[in-house]
DNA sequence: GCCGTTTTCGGCCCGACTGTTTTCAGTCG
């Protein structure tokens, strides 16, 4: 039973709660407790072990989730979840994903029209029914006939990378509105979130209509979903909704700060706010007393934050996680940065699927300030990349050593290798290969789908080879695509650990690979983590951006980032001679 | 359902916008 297991529970739990309007708070911490569980870095099943107290005390988990977290780890279910799947479908849920029906709408469609599917909903509108009931209207038939269309268009998350690229395309086309005193794109992008569910833009400017007429011009929108007064919200043709908010200056700080979010950072902060008789929201923070309200900030964050004399917490760190209690014991890490990063160890080349030679990465690793990269093809096993036999890589690493004797003091060009790890566990080169190189690289591309125990054991078993340094993309997931395969990643810590081995934080944007959350896993064990590009191209090596951004999030300073160090201190590491 | 120097009850972040109302409920972020 994995953590992920249990908060998915729980989360059904909250989802059928909240569809048969019990008491929002309770629905909450339902959903809350799911978030933590989701993100705890620990195996919550290990700790069932040690005893209830334990669980209880994790922030969200008090008596009574303890005991189901235990009853769902002992036995493998929960007969309050089954009792309440039988009384809610659980197609009927689906309603709470379409745009527009909340929790009263959707049971109102259940009982009035004994809707149980999307399908009879769609009917239903179709014929009619819909606008004639109760507290609905035609104008509601038709969004929930157009909510349900987006959810049907399978609407995915968008990777950070592309919504970056629309960022850009926005910043220039609002660029044209005079009135523009300030302009910043918030929400889970500005947090550096792998995937991004919508664009929210935060302006400055005296003239509302000016800038949503502006918005409004925006070549690619298909909608307008809403606008009033301070807020419009659009939709554009990918199926991405931008949502804009205009503000005074004087509120610029506050607001940024509030749509920055998350919501949970701010349900935290607007807590302690209230514990000492202030009230912030995304127009200032403001001193409560009896009826009356004196705004005391809100023009900047930092104004915001100093009312509270909390840091200007790193936008990435702002997901209520641990960065409060940090703030408060003082050890806000001081994050990593992209020009902390010495090296690049993790690359391919035309020798298997890359398109460019060694000297073209190498020259684009010396123009991007770099010290050292690895060269890493694949191995033989990655057929379909012509990945390398013995012979074609040790033909590789003569090669490499040539053109090391033609570069330049001061840039070090490793001879690596990535080193299938073969389906019936085993590497995919024999150790006396292996030994010949720099900077091993162990990874799994086959046998994803074997079962937990046995993956575990193929990583485990490459973790233990001393030739191995560094275990690519543990868990092999692919954001939007694939999801990670079943891996003990507690064994693979306790592992790595005791090895000395490192894991990776591929940048890939797709990849991504450890999260944010194993990351944090892998800081609190003192593994160090490698962020590499896995660059197939030169152009690839600016990749890094994204991994760090991860890293980030992960609350990683360069200390706890391998390849901050320099090549002479890595090989240390890993244990190299 | 959680939580606690206002501590075992009574709170739980807060406001914008829309539609269906005629003063507000529902939804969203």
């Amino acid at each position: 039973m994995t953590n992920a297991h249990i908060a998915d529970a729980f989360d059904l739990i909250g989802d059928i709660l909240d569809f048969k309007g019990e008491n929002p708070f309770r629905v909450r911490a339902y959903r809350n407790a799911s978030r933590t569980i989701r993100d705890y870095p620990e195996s919550l099943a290990a700790m069932v072990e040690l005893g209830k107290e334990k669980l209880k005390a994790i922030e969200g988990i008090g008596d009574d989730l303890a005991a189901k977290i235990m009853t769902l780890v002992q036995t493998g279910s929960l007969p309050q979840l089954e009792d309440l799947k039988a009384q809610v479908p659980e197609s009927v849920l689906a309603l709470l994903r379409i745009p527009g029906v909340g929790p009263r709408k959707a049971a109102a469609l259940h009982k009035e029209l004994g809707i149980k599917t999307l399908a009879e909903l769609k009917a239903a509108c179709d014929a009619g029914k819909v606008q004639k009931l109760k507290g609905f209207g035609v104008k509601t038939e038709q969004i929930i006939l157009q909510g349900m269309s987006i959810a049907e268009q399978a609407h995915q998350r968008m990777y950070w990378a592309e919504a970056n690229q629309i960022v850009a395309d926005l910043r220039e086309h609002m660029a044209d509105c005079r009135s523009i005193e300030q302009l910043e794109f918030t929400g889970s992008y500005r947090r550096g979130k792998e995937t991004i569910g919508d664009l929210d833009i935060l302006v400055v400017s005296d003239d509302v209509n000016q800038v949503m007429d502006r918005l409004g011009k925006y070549p690619e929108i298909t909608q307008t979903l809403a606008r009033g007064d301070t807020k419009m919200s659009i939709r554009v043709a990918s199926g991405l909704q931008i949502d804009l908010r205009v503000v005074p200056a004087e509120s610029f700080g506050a607001a940024l700060q509030y749509f920055t979010g998350s919501k949970e950072h701010n349900v935290i902060l607007r807590g302690m706010a209230k514990d000492k008789g202030l009230k912030i929201n995304e127009w200032g923070v403001f001193r409560v007393k009896g009826d009356k309200e004196e705004r005391i900030a809100g023009a900047s964050e930092k104004e915001v934050y100093d009312t509270l004399k909390l840091p200007v917490f790193p936008p990435e760190l702002r997901e209520g996680r641990r960065e409060f209690e940090w703030a408060a014991s003082g050890k806000l890490p001081e994050l990593i940065t992209e020009k902390d990063i010495r090296g690049d160890l993790h690359m391919h080349t035309t020798a298997t699927d890359g398109s460019a030679s060694i000297e073209e990465m190498v020259a684009a690793a010396r123009a991007r300030g770099l010290a050292y990269i690895a060269i890493t093809d694949h191995s033989q096993r990655v057929s379909m990349a012509r990945g390398l036999n013995p012979q074609r890589v040790l033909e590789q690493w003569a090669e490499i050593d040539n053109i090391r004797e033609k570069l330049p003091k001061g840039f070090t060009l490793l001879k690596g290798i990535e080193c299938d790890i073969l389906e019936k566990g085993g590497m995919d080169l024999p150790d006396d290969v292996l030994a010949q190189a720099d900077w091993v690289i162990a990874s799994i591309h086959y046998g994803q789908k074997q079962p937990r125990q046995q993956i575990t054991e193929r990583i485990l078993g490459a973790i233990e080879n001393p030739h191995v340094s560094m275990v690519a993309h543990p868990t092999g997931r692919l954001l939007n695509r694939r999801e990670a395969y079943e891996v003990d990643l507690d064994a693979v810590f306790a592992a790595a650990k005791k090895h000395g081995k490192l894991l990776e934080l591929n940048a890939n944007p797709q990849r991504l690979d450890l999260n944010d959350v194993y990351c944090a896993a892998a800081r609190q064990h003192g593994i160090p983590i490698v962020i590499n590009t896995d660059a197939h191209s030169p152009d690839g090596l600016e990749m890094l951006r994204y991994g760090i951004l991860q890293a980030r999030r992960a609350g990683l300073t360069k200390d706890d980032v391998a390849n901050t160090r320099t090549w002479v201190q890595m090989k240390k590491l890993v244990g190299k001679k």
